[in-house]
DNA sequence: AATAACCCCAACCGCGGCTTG
DNA sequence: ACAAGCCGCGGTTGGGGTTAT
């Protein structure tokens, strides 16, 4: 009955990653796929669990992530989908290309929670603290934040969040679209996020997955069909390359990623 | 220079939903 | 139908790095 145990748990190794680690998990993948995180960490000759290597896959190693810390513009987004959808990091994510729950998740606690605590906002309900949640009343008579934020707060606080996953929708997205106005061409795309009226219906369906991210949309898709177009000798062995992906107005190549993230590091 | 306090983030843990046999 | 296991998600933590004293 069931299935065969995920992985011996002894011997499993645990911790930091290494280099070493870090290259066979690159390599094997960047070959094979990674069809079954399960079977992956032997085919690749990791003492790891599979749970381990999806891990470090998707938060630090896959190609497309952007390092360092959070835009402006992003840090904005964030805190008006959270509004909207509480602690779905996941879904979040979908949103900000080339960044992981776990960061944006990493990002909130650290950053942006505190800072809308020193605002007056609760980052739970995006109230301000010193009003009732249930209150309709306007929060601009009662709390003074920055314009950014204030601004933001306006918008979800203008809006019925619900538990059963409903939303009555007014003109709050509209609002923050024209405070992005003035964004510049690499902010499009968020301005355009938070223009989209269907947007937050589609967060709260089930049907929403990260198939509209950069990664999985085709070009990156390691597991399955990618690297159509070029591949690269190394060390021996073909990898492929990746079609070039447009993020925030710069054409990006794997070997951008690579190097962006230190992957040159390992030979490539 | 030493050390305490704080910050940050990579990685782990546990749970729920889904899949498999 | 059901038990066992996988996968993905959100919460939490440990330790390295940085700043303050």
């Amino acid at each position: 009955m069931g299935r065969q145990p995920c992985c011996d748990k002894l011997g499993v190794k645990k911790g930091p990653w290494t280099t070493e680690e870090d290259k066979k998990l690159i390599n094997f993948i960047l070959n094979n796929g990674h069809c079954c995180w399960r079977a992956l960490p032997k085919l690749a000759g990791l003492r790891r669990c599979g749970k381990s290597c999806r891990l470090r896959w998707t938060n630090y190693i896959r190609p497309d992530l952007r390092r360092g810390l959070l835009s402006h513009e992003e840090e904005q987004l964030v805190i008006d989908l959270h509004a909207h959808i509480g602690n779905k990091w996941s879904k979040i994510a979908s949103r900000l290309p080339g960044r992981t729950d776990n960061e944006i998740k990493n990002h909130w606690n650290t950053h942006i929670k505190k800072k809308l605590v020193k605002m007056g906002i609760d980052p739970v309900t995006h109230q301000p603290l010193n009003q009732d949640p249930n209150s309709t009343d306007n929060p601009k008579n009662s709390c003074s934040v920055s314009d950014d934020i204030s601004m933001v707060t306006k918008s979800s606080s203008t809006k019925n969040i619900e538990t059963n996953g409903t939303t009555t929708e007014d003109e709050s997205i509209s609002t923050i679209t024209d405070q992005n106005s003035s964004m510049d061409n690499d902010n499009h795309q968020l301005s355009n996020i938070y223009n989209d009226e269907e947007f937050f219906s589609y967060l709260w369906s089930d049907e929403s997955t990260k198939a509209e991210t950069p990664w999985s949309d085709s070009n990156y898709d390691v597991g399955g069909t990618l690297y159509h177009d070029n591949n690269v000798s190394c060390a021996g062995a073909d990898f492929p390359i990746c079609s070039p992906e447009r993020i925030n107005g710069v054409d990006w190549t794997f070997q951008d990623y690579c190097q962006d993230f230190g992957v040159h590091d390992f030979g490539f």
